[in-house]
DNA sequence: TTGTACGCGTTATCAT
DNA sequence: ATGATAACGCGTACAA
């Protein structure tokens, strides 16, 4: 009647007593093609459909214990989960996916009062036997990542822009997305880009890096390129979404206010998808038209969807990065050999034009 | 020089030998007040620092197969984590938080090919002994959750409204914030409150229950409630954000293009966070300012932070949710009496506003 | 106040 | 081709 009863979980014994053969030879032969060779044809049938019947499962921990290992990639997260999430989520997708594929599953460190993520995860690492640890290296002092690099635990960095570390790290190279969105941007016909990121100089990722590649991809395809810059957020402020977005709303609605109305941009090349959302707004209350009167191209793929119209960006293609450092840490895992050969390695996540509806041909 | 080489794990051993006492009085000692009592004040003392000095961490592998607990709570996501992150990972910070405050870890569960996340729950239960699951009960069939009313696990449901089960629920209660929401605005000022919602009778959730709420509110307080509806989206719509922006776009444009501008809405009540945050562009694009001509009020709390202006919303309270529901999950799986008790019980979390920038005092 | 001895379920080694 | 047996590290009933 009721399923409640906790019917004693069935073991390697059970299977050994109901099929007369020992719980040895029951182990091995369940652990499929490797081991269950040398076994006769007969016997492994018998005991694989006797595991089938009973609805045979390895218990977890007794097999770890055993092994010393405990198939569980750990997440270290520089912040707490509802303040990181918008952009970690789609990371942590990727991450998810390729654990599950191989096998393994996931425990989300967070930081505690007294200790970070990194603590947390070595702590992890020690009492769980946790096999390797992803450490999203954006919020993360380089400092307190250096401590990381020689311990006795496989370490995966994710960041979107080089960072000093020998560890291995997976990242985004922005030039690909940002040369597809110059092309597709010059396909629709326009023929005047605008860069729209934060003051030369005041920001080595988000600005000079990019903006260069922007530049030459313009030049390349022997277009004009101008650009719209913000100041970068003051010191010490919330790094708070909306103050971005507001960010980007307030330089836009200055510029916008500067020029005649004949000579606002025709197209957008945002630095960062915050602040294009900021430009939505200050071009709306311009009286201009997304994207009749301005096309616009977002850098992200996280609030993208919510645009209005949702917007054409170069992804990060977060979730990639996070399935390739999966991928990566736990081949270090299984193979200490790679943990030395990885050592300060780079792998480049090429990031990618999503197009939608914020770019479309100019006005003729 | 090199902290690689793997140095073995301290067991309760390796304190016990160096400090002169057996193992099991080791265990016992660590284990703490309970069951330390009994030895002498300088055994306990020994012991403790020498635990300490070698940095001792009980093998959680070891504990688990023994006592047949994992301290592991799992969450069984319907769908996956990049496409259900915008509003999971909310409740995710929540379910997390909790779950380390007593002493739990998290497993993440998605769907694979050929198993829901409920399915895999269950498996994990066998396999992993995790104590208990936490259901987000959004897009998972009645009929698939009602299948896990009798297993030999502590379930708990989350939702934001009433669903039929005889599983412990946590949900929200909307009435609270939008009480809270309509006095806001009377305070401020505003005598005439716009609900903005799908057509009554399309949806008893976002639509009739949550209206129900705001029309009584604004007759208690003696002020004039009208509304402004948006048709349902079409159904088998693929779940995508953008679509219920541009849905509530589109309604709002209609709306306000069929009234004179001085009768247009002076501020508005939205049942659902998307919608209006396709009501944000409307507006602008007629050529009115947020929150300057409308006041606008949504419901959630997911993108609320980067609409621009940011938006005053009433609150799901994601994080209290799944608060929570671990607390309750992990109650149930301490004590079985719980489980019976808590049978086809349902845990209210008020809702509440969070006062942000997109409600301002009318225009005089 | 402390110790002995066994069991948890699996894997690995070494016999046969 | 198969089986005994000893770990893995911890918890606990029972003895001393």
């Amino acid at each position: 009647m009721t399923r409640k009863r906790a019917t004693k979980a069935v073991r390697l014994k059970d299977i050994a007593v109901k099929t007369g053969m020992s719980i040895a030879t029951v182990c091995k032969i369940l652990k499929g093609p490797p081991t269950s060779d040398l076994f006769a044809e007969g016997s492994v049938k018998r005991v694989k459909q006797m595991a089938d019947r009973l609805g045979y499962r390895p218990n977890y921990h007794a097999r770890s214990l055993q092994t010393g290992k405990s198939m569980t990639v750990g997440v270290a997260m520089a912040g707490s989960i509802e303040s990181n999430i918008w952009f970690f989520g789609q990371m942590l997708g990727g991450i998810q996916n390729q654990a599950r594929l191989l096998g393994h599953s996931l425990l989300l460190i967070s930081p505690e009062k007294d200790r970070d993520s990194l603590a947390t995860g070595l702590e992890y690492a020690r009492c769980r036997q946790i096999d390797c640890l992803i450490v999203p290296h954006f919020a993360y002092s380089e400092e307190s990542v250096r401590q990381m690099e020689n311990v006795n635990l496989s370490v995966v960095l994710t960041t979107l822009y080089e960072r000093k570390t020998s560890l291995p790290t997976v990242l985004m190279d922005p030039k690909p997305g940002i040369a597809q969105a110059v092309q597709h941007l010059a396909d629709l016909g326009h023929r005047r880009l605008t860069w729209f990121g934060p003051v030369p100089g005041t920001d080595q990722i988000l600005g000079d890096s990019r903006e260069a590649v922007f530049s030459s991809a313009v030049k390349s395809l022997g277009l004009k390129g101008d650009s719209v810059y913000f100041s970068k957020l003051p010191a010490g402020a919330p790094d708070e979404v909306g103050e971005w977005v507001q960010g980007g709303r307030e330089a836009m609605l200055k510029h916008l206010a500067g020029v005649p109305k004949d000579q606002a941009p025709t197209c957008l090349v945002c630095s960062d998808e915050r602040h294009a959302l900021g430009a939505y707004s200050a071009i709306l209350e311009c009286g201009l038209k997304i994207p009749g009167d301005v096309s616009v191209v977002g850098f992200d793929n996280i609030f993208a969807p919510v645009a209005c119209p949702t917007m054409t960006v170069v992804s990060h293609m977060l979730p990639e990065i996070g399935r390739k450092a999966v991928e990566m840490a736990i081949a270090m895992a299984d193979d200490p050999a790679l943990v030395v050969k990885l050592r300060g390695h780079r792998e480049y996540i090429p990031s990618q034009l999503i197009v939608s509806k914020s770019t479309v041909r100019p006005r003729a």
